[in-house]
DNA sequence: CTGCGTGCAAAGTATTTGCAAACCG
DNA sequence: CGGTTTGCAAATACTTTGCACGCAG
């Protein structure tokens, strides 16, 4: 599972660092998106020391190598979940509204329009939101 | 143009107050997305009085109202658009990263799933990036 | 006139930065 | 060892709230 995250990152050449380790084994476990905060509380518990500012620059960083995406929910809080599908192909993302459960959308329905309205398109992203089997 | 929100907000017994005007107007003239702030660098043009706190309960009032719509950028503002189709039907908005220009997206190419993987989906959000006509 | 709308000041909250110490490879 | 990573403290930036006055209907 998380050998492959790990396998980015030393391409890459960023350090495996035992945070970086227990963030990545954090997601691995639960399956749904996390605010910052909540993988803070986590990693307290491991770790005696441990700060924010290294947790949010760790995810940014996990964006930037395709581990993980952004999740949009209600309020101001940011979202991080687990990219399952590493496999390059496009694909989305939908995210139960009650527990945050993130799943991988099998298919993009979006048309391969290389241009509408004069624009020339660069990415869409699309978030799917809806309830999840067991919150139903 | 204008007069169409204007209508909107009456219904629901809104008021129609100089600084909403001034606001939608801006909005009919600009054709992109604002932030709070560039909203309130313009009012403060005509008004000798104006707060950023009205205009943030402005915006959102009129995203309420299906007037406006937020939009995803690069950093942490918010960004406002018109949404100019209130026919009611489903569609999605195009946004020109270099400009911030917003046009509707005519079609949503989005099948009526109403469950996968167990979900009960809600609804999508779809938001297509690209370089406008005039930014290329 | 009556209650919604607004400015102002202040608070609140999430996120970022700087720097020195710790640590991975 | 050397440069990356991290904690801590502090700063930053954006957004929200409370309250009193003003204005649209």
């Amino acid at each position: 599972m998380n050998a492959d995250y790990l396998k980015k990152l030393k391409q890459d050449h960023f350090k495996i660092t035992p945070k970086r380790r227990a963030i990545l084994d954090l997601f691995d476990r639960e399956d749904k998106c996390l605010t910052p905060e909540t993988i803070w509380e986590h990693l307290k518990k491991t770790f005696k020391q441990s700060g924010l500012p290294g947790i949010y620059r760790n995810l940014e960083l996990f964006v930037k190598q395709g581990i993980l995406i952004r999740i949009d929910r209600e309020g101001r809080k940011r979202y991080y979940a687990l990219c399952h599908d590493h496999s390059g192909h496009h694909h989305h993302h939908i995210v139960c509204v009650e527990c945050g459960r993130v799943d991988d959308f099998p298919v993009c329905h979006f048309p391969d329009i290389k241009s509408t309205k004069g624009y020339k398109i660069l990415s869409h992203s699309m978030q799917i939101n809806g309830i999840c089997k067991s919150c139903q």
